[in-house]
DNA sequence: GAGTTTGAAACT
DNA sequence: CAGTTTCAAACTC
């Protein structure tokens, strides 16, 4: 599968991956002998449920360019007899292949990391042993390979490559700075991630310097015919920084492992299984869209054997279009920490993009485990409006006799959106920053760190990524999976700059608990103020997948709006990745803010595009400058147009609107004003008396008062039918008596309140 | 609330 | 790229 497109890969720098130096690698004893190693070797990593990548490291603390490597000669390894691994070059045409073999010498296909790490032979040894593993030196000139697993109690193998040229100077980040046998050391992050055992110990460990500096390349690892998809690597060179070499070796994501040699052609490297043909495809790198806004997530399963949370500090290259993610995988139950150091955090740099293909960026995106199950995949593109951009579904391994029951241990995720000198910070299995909070899912124990840096500041990076992915663990309760992170959704879910991953079973309401809260806009608030309310849309044919649907347009999902067969939602995760990408291949920019900064600063906000209004007078709401309260400027092909700075009619418009604000106000003003007073004057005026226990006003009004007034009331009646009095003068006389009582009452009332008062009861 | 107007988006 | 159509919001009655 290719992850990046062949015109990206073809733009990508050719110091990707040092192959040269690899020449041949002869698979042979400590003590130099070619021989066969008495106790078989297991390599076979756990296998995740949904794996569906693995990531290839090839790390080389050799700061001098590596010597050439003849990939001519088949690359075997021989741990035993019944079991060996070859890393098998079919050159000629310039192809190193890593064939795990049969036995227990295999390498799962499972997501876990491989790691091609030139080590010097010794300190591989100490490595190896510090790990409770016996590395398997073999002294020889030349290259040395060396075959582990990271996290399992199994010997690594080194294969000594034939030295062909110079050997290039290793420094190690001890201080031995003595010329060494470089090395490839291949390791295998197993059932726990103990990389430490590999490349912690103090002769060997893997300095942090040398994690400074890392190359990553996308390496297709193939299967064979009878295998499903192809696998994936990310293969991730680390450079001494000691070493000679003065600059600082850029992160490279996203191509496929070919690289230009100055003695061959270029070459491809690929690892093939040839013992396993019924693993299914896994893909490292995975990119819903080919175009340049394609998102590329590699899904990096880690084994959750235990269900302990030790940290991690595992940084994971990972290809996502033309950028690399790092993330953080925490490794439940493993008790070391991968990258090794007293303080990670402090010493270990981040990987710094290159510019590929005139992209430049210090930022990283945001990777999330994916979950087992495909569809509900979604990520979070920060920054544009469409703040999540869409994964691709990691294919969910169909049972290889590899794949281990992923226990439900917790996977802790940091997944930095920041930029680049931060994500050291993200790095650290330390504390988080105070920016930082881990929110964890109850049911898949998954965490995810959203960093609180504001999205603006990686906007230009998240571009062209398609927007409208939402962060979605499988359905099921996936252990593993990765997936961006819709930063809007975690607005929308918390209004938290951290999100939680919902569980399967969570997550689809999410719908219903969106706030569609928008996030700042180049900087500067979006014409419709966070706290405004979205608008709901009443689409009723574009199926809100296009443009005319607010909600889309903006990155949102459809919530309590009145449309119509609405697909703009997480049921309809397919058909809307279809939407954005078409959205995107007709603009790349569909989903940038409309509106964004002038050339004179945030306050000179313009149109991006400009309107085109030709009756309005771009003095309705249907001119988009008018509506996002903005002039027109000289972009915009508007016809007839007044709202200009000097424009009459629109000075009119703005006094008649900020008049009928006011207006607005001042109402709403009078009635709060009035509310509060009849709600004041009723409780002034209520009496307050005991009666029965409660208050009731008007207490004086009682039964016997009513009696007596009625009968005053007849007796008046009465009188007046005595006296022969005319029907009118009958009924004035009753009104007048009932005047009578009614003030009687009243001063009754009144001097018993003063009574009451003055005895204070 | 129904109908009309409008301009962006989509289409050709 | 221009013209046309579609669409949904804005607007009017």
């Amino acid at each position: 599968m290719d992850v990046v497109s062949p015109e990206l890969n073809s733009l990508l720098p050719d110091e990707i991956m040092d192959t040269e130096a690899m020449e041949k690698v002869v698979p042979s004893q400590p003590d130099g002998t070619m021989g066969v190693k008495p106790e078989p070797l297991d390599l076979t990593v756990p296998m995740e449920t949904d794996s569906s990548s693995e990531t290839l490291n090839i790390c080389s603390d050799v700061a001098a360019p590596q010597p050439a490597l003849s990939t001519d000669s088949p690359l075997t390894i021989n741990p035993g007899a019944s079991s060996s691994v070859s890393m098998a070059s079919s050159m000629p045409s310039s192809i190193i292949t890593l064939k795990p073999l049969t036995g227990p010498f295999t390498i799962s296909a499972a997501n876990h990391q491989i790691i091609l790490n030139k080590v010097a032979s010794s300190q591989a040894t100490e490595a190896g042993r510090g790990a409770g593993t016996t590395p398997q030196i073999i002294k020889q000139d030349g290259q040395k390979l060396l075959l582990t697993a990271i996290g399992k109690s199994v010997q690594p193998f080194v294969l000594q490559l034939p030295h062909t040229g110079s050997k290039p100077v290793v420094s190690q980040a001890a201080g031995d700075a003595k010329t060494q046998t470089p090395q490839f050391k291949v390791v295998t992050i197993g059932g726990r991630t103990e990389l430490k055992s590999i490349v912690g110990n103090a002769g060997n460990q893997m300095s942090t310097l040398q994690a400074q500096h890392l190359k990553t390349v996308q390496i297709t690892k193939k299967t064979p015919v009878s295998s499903a998809a192809p696998i994936k690597f990310i293969v991730t060179k680390a450079v001494n920084s000691k070493g000679p070499q003065t600059s600082v070796a850029p992160v490279i994501a996203g191509r496929v492992l070919t690289q230009t040699s100055p003695l061959m052609t270029p070459r491809t490297i690929t690892l093939t299984e040839s013992h396993n043909t019924s693993i299914p495809g896994k893909k490292i790198a995975i990119s819903p869209l080919k175009t340049p806004s394609k998102v590329t997530v590699v899904s990096v399963a880690s084994p959750t054997g235990n269900t302990s949370q030790k940290s991690v500090a595992l940084p994971v290259n990972v290809a996502l279009g033309q950028q690399i993610l790092t993330v953080q995988q925490a490794t439940p139950g493993s008790p070391v920490k991968v990258v090794t150091g007293p303080s990670p955090a402090q010493n270990i740099k981040p990987v710094q993009p290159v510019a590929v293909g005139g992209v430049s960026s210090s930022q990283f995106k945001t990777i999330i485990p994916l979950a087992t199950q495909p569809n509900v995949q979604q990520i979070q593109v920060p920054g544009s409006r469409f703040h999540y951009v869409r994964l691709v579904t990691a294919t969910t391994a169909s049972g290889p006799s590899t794949t281990k029951p992923m226990s439900t241990g917790a996977v802790r995720m940091s997944v930095p959106i920041v930029q680049a000198k931060t994500v050291k910070q993200m790095m650290a299995p330390k504390p988080l920053p105070s920016a930082a909070h881990v929110v964890t899912s109850p049911q898949t124990q998954q965490r995810l760190i959203m960093p609180a840096t504001p999205l603006t500041q990686i906007q230009p990076n998240f571009a062209n990524l398609p927007p409208g992915t939402v962060l979605a663990p499988a359905p099921g309760g996936g252990n593993m999976g990765y997936a961006v992170v819709p930063a809007q959704y975690v607005t929308q879910l918390q209004q938290n700059p951290f999100v939680t991953l919902a569980s399967s079973s969570a997550f689809p309401p999410l719908t219903g608990v969106q706030t569609q809260a928008r996030l700042p806009l180049n900087g500067f608030p979006a014409p419709e103020s966070t706290s405004r309310p979205r608008k709901p849309c009443n689409c009723t044919k574009s199926q809100c997948l296009k443009l005319y649907c607010d909600c889309f347009a903006n990155g949102e999902f459809c919530s309590n709006c009145n449309c119509n067969n609405c697909f703009n939602n997480l049921e309809h995760e397919t058909e809307r990745l279809k939407a954005i990408k078409t959205c995107l291949d007709r603009n790349p920019e569909a989903f940038k803010p409309k509106i964004g900064k002038g050339k004179e600063g945030e306050s000179d906000r313009r149109h991006s595009k400009g309107c085109n209004c030709k009756r309005s007078g771009c003095l309705k709401n249907y001119c988009e400058c008018y509506e996002a309260k903005i002039m027109c400027s000289s972009i915009c092909k508007c016809i007839g147009c007044k709202n200009f700075e000097e424009s009459p009619e629109r000075k009119t418009l703005m006094h008649l609107a900020d008049a009928a604000e006011v207006r607005v106000q001042q109402q709403t003003a009078a009635k709060t004003k009035l509310s509060s007073q009849i709600s004041d004057l009723l409780t002034r005026t209520a009496p307050v008396m005991s009666s029965g226990g409660g208050r009731l006003p008007y207490t004086f009004v009682t039964k016997e008062v009513l009696e007596a007034t009625c009968e005053c009331l007849m007796e008046k009646a009465k009188r007046a039918e005595q006296t022969r009095q005319s029907q009118a003068e009958a009924e004035r006389m009753v009104l007048e008596e009932f005047g009578h009582c009614l003030m009687r009452i009243i001063s009754s009332a009144a001097k018993a309140k003063t009574d009451c008062d003055s005895v204070n009861c």
